[in-house]
DNA sequence: AAGACGTGGGG
DNA sequence: TCCCCAAGTCT
């Protein structure tokens, strides 16, 4: 399949009719002849990574408010920025983008580079957003793609190719048909048919500008692409989580996890490691941060992490002061428990201990 | 280079 | 219930 010089500005300008027609307002998108700020294209991509644009939306407006330029943002607090991120996930996106504000306004005087490769070195930008921000806030000839635009080239040209092998194929593809004009507007029409048109599940091939072209469309394989390889099954994990109540003030006891790795630099109620195979509990209980007399509440807590299921046990203890007082960690009232970045984990291991635990 | 890295919604 | 999916990046 090979599209003349000329289809490709007839795919484009359709497109982009289409666009012009069909577009959703979000909140990080200018009215349309608006110079967008490259602040707040750079925030949603960030946030938009992997996330619904019904999930950004809040976080988007909240960042905002509290931080409304990248120097406001790097002069903030890390923990104060994970605090305002907690629940989106994907939490290293949170430290990079704290990272990539402070790299622009020391380095760059609070001015985003308004280059692909520029953008690229940043804290947090890859291929992708360096693209997405390239076209969308600075009207350069750049060709993003992303999970919807992957859909609509790989079956625009009926690509049978399993992903990720057909990246580049795609890449290239889009690259050919990414008009000059108003290359972000085009960028950010795919992502719209993609989200709207050309979805994952029942495509709606009979409203979409490309139908007459769309060779997927035309030999009926177009829900099945783009092909992807199999997906190994998640395992599952088990792990203890120690309620810890000081018993002179009721308070509790949370702990900054490190900055790497899962969760990293967000607030946790103290816990055994989460083992793929259950460790005899004495084990865990080794791994509780003081030796005490535990109650086991009824019930478990289960969560779902990209790469595997979690269940956690709640065991739960009061301690006298003199005793609580030697361990590492905050000692938080319940009502005290929103001023810390909790993941979703961490809030229904809460919930649990609140609605099981002793009164 | 393949796996780590969150969460909520939809079928 | 369970799997898939969402504007990917980092190591």
């Amino acid at each position: 399949m090979h599209f003349t010089h000329q289809d490709t500005q007839r795919l484009a300008a359709s497109m982009l009719e289409w666009y012009d027609r069909h577009h959703r307002t979000l909140p990080w998108r200018s009215e349309p002849g608006d110079t967008p700020d490259p602040y707040h294209v750079w925030l949603s991509e960030i946030m938009l990574q992997q996330t619904t644009v019904q999930t950004v939306g809040p976080y988007f407006a909240a960042f905002l408010k509290r931080w409304p330029t990248v120097t406001d943002l790097a002069n903030a607090e890390l923990d104060d920025v994970l605090h305002a991120w907690q629940g989106l996930g994907y939490y290293a996106r949170a430290r990079n983008l704290h990272k990539c504000a402070k790299v622009v306004a020391s380095e760059y005087d609070g001015v985003f580079p308004d280059t692909e490769e520029g953008l690229l070195k940043l804290p947090g930008i890859g291929p992708y957003t360096a693209c997405a921000v390239a076209a969308i806030a600075f009207n350069r000839h750049a060709s993003p793609v992303d999970g919807n635009i992957e859909r609509v080239i790989s079956r625009l040209f009926a690509l049978e190719t399993p992903l990720p092998d057909v990246k580049p194929e795609i890449k290239e593809k889009s690259a050919a048909l990414t008009p000059s004009d108003r290359p972000g507007d085009y960028a950010q029409a795919l992502m719209d048919l993609g989200a709207t048109v050309c979805t994952p599940r029942n495509p709606a091939c009979g409203i979409c500008p490309w139908q007459a072209d769309c060779e997927g469309r035309k030999s009926g394989i177009a829900p099945d692409l783009p092909k992807k390889r199999k997906k190994d099954p998640k395992p599952t994990r088990v792990g203890y989580a120690f309620w810890i109540r000081r018993e002179d003030d009721g308070r509790i006891l949370v702990r900054r996890r490190p900055e790497k790795g899962l969760l990293g630099g967000l607030y946790e109620v103290p816990g055994s490691d989460w083992r793929a195979i259950e460790a005899p509990d004495d084990v865990m209980l080794s791994e509780a941060p003081v030796s005490a007399n535990w109650s086991e509440l009824d019930g478990t807590v289960g969560h779902t992490f990209t790469h595997f299921h979690l269940n956690v046990s709640v065991l739960a203890t009061t301690l006298p002061a003199d005793h609580a007082d030697k361990l590492e960690g905050s000692w938080t009232t319940i009502d005290g428990l929103s001023d810390f970045a909790l993941p979703t984990i961490m809030k229904k291991i809460v919930r649990h201990a609140l609605k099981y635990g002793p009164a």
